[in-house]
DNA sequence: CCCTGATATTCTAGTACTAGAATATATAAT
DNA sequence: ATTATATATTCTAGTACTAGAATATCAGGG
């Protein structure tokens, strides 16, 4: 199962949901943070789930306005398959190819000066995403353990991050590289 | 640019190159490390880096056994996109959207003596990644200072992980989750 | 002279989304 | 009535690869 699947098929595993709902979840979870579904995805996601067996639809009359909804819901093979999808995203480091290794690589084709300009803003983008993660969690206080686990494994990776980063711009400030 | 086409930029810009050679080398540095190009990707990733103007190609013969190779060396316009993708790369921090954190939000739908195996193996896929990584770059030693660099940046991500999952896996053991 | 194996490129048919437009329904305001 | 707005789904045409088979060339061994 991939990402994006296993993204949607989480929350129709949590209650059962129409396209335009999980949109919402989504958004108002910040989801977007750990995953990347784009709100033209869900329903091509939603049809791919339905197919493979994992989640099925009713059509349910909207409750304010708009037209009626297809609500799906999850069946017993689909909460198999999160379950084992889930252990497996749990057991299995994923490699992440950030285009930033893909930069250092190149570093010796580029002017120094240049290299330790975008060091520098690399530096505060980070900074700025750390700060952003800590003011959110901080607002969304007291959270279940389980999704103050994931802030914090994302806070401590972008610390240790930016710690590096630190130290590298003033390696190379020193002209050290 | 995407990732993918810098990978292919990147050489050519190093020196001209045909398609398989650059399997070789992209095999032979182990840059599948922080990059991800398939071998049946190298020759559609070099037509459309010619396409849009940033590499040129002439026949020449084989050197040894084999057919004409198809030799591409970079051109200005390709020059100077690669410089200003490296920039780029360098300067924006990328999302990476790992499994893990996916796994993490679903946690509370599956049996905690199976979370907490997971959670066990994912330490232990960590760990071999870091010795293999660790024993690479001494074996390889000495490297240019920006290699190094690159090694010291993954290796220092993957030990901060590390030490993050061993205190989560003693919280989880400890029920405190 | 054919065969093997290393070298080298091309082609076909997928996969997994993704952007954005089109369509449709119902409520509320003008 | 008309218009705007929020809700909700579907469709078309891409993008960016990617797997794997097919094809071709050439050197050296039998």
């Amino acid at each position: 199962m991939t990402n994006a699947e296993l993204a949607i098929l989480s929350l129709i595993a949590e209650k059962p949901c129409h396209g335009y709902q999980i949109e919402r979840i989504i958004e108002a979870r910040g989801m977007r943070d750990w995953t990347e579904v784009g709100f033209s995805s869900i329903y091509y996601l939603l049809k791919k789930l339905e197919q493979a067996g994992m989640i099925e639809s009713r059509l349910e009359q909207s409750e304010g306005q708009g037209p009626a909804r297809k609500v799906y819901q999850i069946t017993e093979i689909g909460r198999e398959a999160h379950v084992s999808a889930t252990l497996a995203a749990l057991s299995e480091p994923g490699r992440c190819y950030t285009p930033f290794l893909l930069g250092m690589s190149n570093l010796p084709a580029i002017p120094p000066r240049q290299a330790l300009e975008a060091l520098q803003w690399y530096r505060d983008h980070l900074s700025e995403r750390q700060a952003a993660l800590e003011a959110k969690v901080e607002i969304q206080r007291p959270l279940p353990g389980y999704v103050e686990a994931m802030f914090d494994y994302s806070l401590n990776l972008i610390r240790a991050e930016m710690a590096w980063i630190e130290k590298f711009i003033t390696q190379v400030e020193a002209g050290d590289v």
